[in-house]
Parts: C-alpha cells; structure tokens; sequence
DNA sequence: TATTAGTTATTACAAACCTAATAGGAGGTC
DNA sequence: GACCTCCTATTAGGTTTGTAATAACTAATA
C-alpha cells in the first residue's frame, strides 16, 4: 500500500529519481555517505525485492531503473508529514518551506502564480 | 542532530504535539493502529531515552510531554522530502500539495497571502 | 597464462525496530 | 485481608535495516 522508504533507500532512490536510471557505481558516486560497493549493491537488491526498481544487463554491470515513481513517493511523504507534523495545515507546512532564507523572489512570483492557476482551475 | 523518527515514534509524537501532552492511555487511543497498552509505554520509553519526550508523575500515571518541537521534526522532513524527492524545487513541492481535491478557495486565498507577505518582508 | 580489476552473489552480523508477554507494585473494593 | 484493576518495569523475540566481508565470475592485461 504506502509507499515508504527506509533513509538509506531512499538516498539511493533519489539517485535513479535524478538520473533516470544508475549503475550500482553511479549510485554510489552520487550519494553523499561513503559506502562500500557492496552496501549499494545490496540496498538496490532489497529495493528491487521490494518492487521498487529493476535492472538490465548492460556490459558487464546492471543498470538499475526505478519503477516507483518520485511523485508517488513524494505525495505520499508530503502527506504524512502534513498529517503528523502540520496537523494537516497546508498553510503551516507552506509557511516553514518560506521560511528558508534562499526563497527567492521569482520563486516567490511562480509559487504565486501557481496558487492562481489553482483558482481559475477551482472556478470551472 | 538531523532530529529522525520511525514511522511509530511519529505515530505518537504527533498524539503528543496534538495534545500537548499525554498519559500512555491517551495516546494509545490516539493512534488508528489498536497496540498493546505495553508497547505504547515501550516506544514512550525509547523516545524518552532519545530526549525527544519527558514525564511527569500524576496520579499513578505517567503523563508525556514533547521536548522536540513539531516544527523542528517538520522543517527537518520536509527538506529531506524536498531534495529527495521534488529535486529541490519548492514549486514542485506545493504543486503537489495542491492537487489534493480537498484545497478550498479560502485556503488559496490565505496561501496566496502567506507568499505575498513574505515577498514585503524580503524588500525590507 | 597468471594476475588484476570490476562485477554480482552469498553469507554474516550487530543494531534498531516493533510488538508484546510477564512480573511487580499500589490503590480501590467485596 | 484477599482480590481486582490499572499502572510501570523488565525481559523477550522476530523482523528489518545497515553495512560489509568473502566468494565467485569475467574480461582485460602484463
């Protein structure tokens, strides 16, 4: 059901999520803990059990793809932590993502113009 | 430093950042998961050795206060969801907050305030 | 051909997590 | 006073997580 991800996986997930796909030493290269080799390697095969991602052959190496999608997993992260943290308040969680100083001000312009496209949509 | 918790941990934490505070009966009807009186007390019993809750003796009880803010925890997994799974984009975060069906026109009112606000504060 | 480098496969193991049974104490009640 | 009832404390045990050593395979190389 609930897509979850222990911290470790989803370091390797947000990898493929960012590169579309990753060799096992992609993977390591792109994360920022030094683990050996082998570490990777296992949690992309506890990954690929779990149905998270699969693998080609390519050359003598796999290349891992991911299968669960980022926007899955992030709808369902967003909503646990709007549920536990924000008491389901959109507005708090809305309110300490601006709270970062590097907010900038034509991000602040887009996240407008997001919230009024949101309108009109609402108003048809 | 990076302040972490299981998904049970979370589970109760939120009971105890909802309430305030709460006995070991409380909490346990708190959450939707129907758990041994025992266990509750148990994973009270870790978070309190973690420091992310204390106790006060009342009555024969023992009642739970948070000592971690909600707020710290949110802000905490809400970058991890950020990078992890929206690549840092802040727009593509609230985008997906917004497609829930459930957003109302006065909740988009509030929102487009909350951005407006912060771009006055920023031309300061 | 013997060696090395790069891979995957197997096995291991400690720590954390999750759940709970059981024990023990203290206060009310028959 | 014996007996529930409600609480905390202790102990336990299966599962998952995290990390990796070791083995085995394969292609290039010296």
């Amino acid at each position: 059901m609930a897509v979850r991800f222990t911290p470790r996986e989803l370091d390797i997930m947000a990898v493929l999520w960012q590169h579309g796909s990753a060799t096992v030493a992609d993977v390591k290269s792109g994360i920022k803990d030094d683990l050996a080799y082998v570490t990777v390697l296992t949690v992309l095969r506890t990954l690929e059990a779990k149905g998270h991602v699969r693998h080609v052959q390519e050359g003598k190496a796999f290349r891992y793809f991911p299968k669960t999608k980022s926007a899955l997993a992030g709808s369902g992260a967003l909503a646990r932590v709007l549920d536990k943290m924000y008491r389901g308040s959109r507005e708090l969680l809305v309110a300490s993502l601006l709270e970062n100083e590097d907010v900038t001000d034509a991000e602040l312009v887009r996240l407008r113009e997001l919230i009024e496209r949101r309108m009109k949509e609402k108003r048809k």
